[in-house]
DNA sequence: GAGCATAATGAGAATGAATCTAGTTTGTGT
DNA sequence: ACACAAACTAGATTCATTCTCATTATGCTC
């Protein structure tokens, strides 16, 4: 199971969609289907280059309104990853997630996870008088290949 | 000491600037100065207008400029406060700090500070590949305030 | 299947934070 | 005081993101 297309996610999102009460479209049904494609994050201009040759062509103001959609029901999860640029990457229904180290000079993300931290977050989720839904860590720093 | 300006930091902040080879200027030691009279994230247009008003007025390249080169010395943190805009809040030169929670809703912002969190990011650091400087988290969610 | 209300779409304009440019001023060593 | 580089300001520019609005597609009812 080596292929980075997440079926189930897609269905999961579509359906979530239209129990939300969208109706479908050609346009959101593609960038589902574009993000399903991507294991790590993927920028919104990204998505935009990839589907703008589709035809028809999928509209860059879609592409935004579709991930704003897929944010608000918790589909898609937003990350900085760079100076004024966000990316976006799909959300495990089960909960099971990772977090990103970039490096400050080439860009490059890596992905990470690990238990007591998420047990870490958890616990101060609890403690606070916000009631916390979603959490982002970012270490950042010097990659491997920048750091020779 | 409910003193919001932190005459300490900025002394810190100077020296810093000064040993890594910088002209001391009026421009910047202002937004030092700024800096110092704020304990959590501001941003840099806030910054601008604050200092704008001054005489002589210092101009936004200046803001932009001084807070890029106190982030490159580890003077100032900068972190996403809302979508596409990034705020920037003095570290204490001893490493303590804290981190925080977003209101969805409000954009208001909550810090908090947690030992066994920073204990698990440090942690998942040293058995990363990546050399890493800095870390942020961020939690997301409904404050007190908008939850009722 | 035709007709309707309304959601979805896409081209392009508008916004706004951040960066760049050019020309001027200021700080520092001699 | 002089020279030279760093620092400064105003304004133009870039670029991700959002907005506008005319057009098309969808789901529903008859
Ligand atoms: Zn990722
Ligand atoms: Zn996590
Ligand atoms: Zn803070
Ligand atoms: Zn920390």
């Amino acid at each position: 199971m080596t292929r980075s297309t997440d079926t189930s996610w897609a269905e999961h999102a579509l359906e979530t969609l239209q129990a939300a009460g969208h109706r479908r479209g050609g346009a959101r049904t593609a960038v589902v289907e574009a993000l399903a494609g991507h294991d790590c994050a993927v920028t919104a201009l990204d998505l935009d280059d990839e589907l703008r040759r589709r035809r028809p062509p999928v509209g860059r103001a879609s592409v935004y309104r579709a991930l704003e959609q897929l944010e608000q029901l918790g589909l898609v999860q937003r990350i900085e990853v760079c100076r004024g640029t966000a990316g976006y990457e799909r959300v495990d229904p089960a909960g099971h997630h990772h977090h990103h180290a970039i490096c400050r000079d080439c860009g490059r993300m890596v992905p990470f996870e690990n238990s007591s931290l998420e047990r870490a977050i958890h616990e101060v989720s609890e403690g606070m008088s916000f009631e916390v839904t979603e959490h982002d860590v970012v270490l950042r720093g010097t990659c491997e290949r920048c750091a020779n």
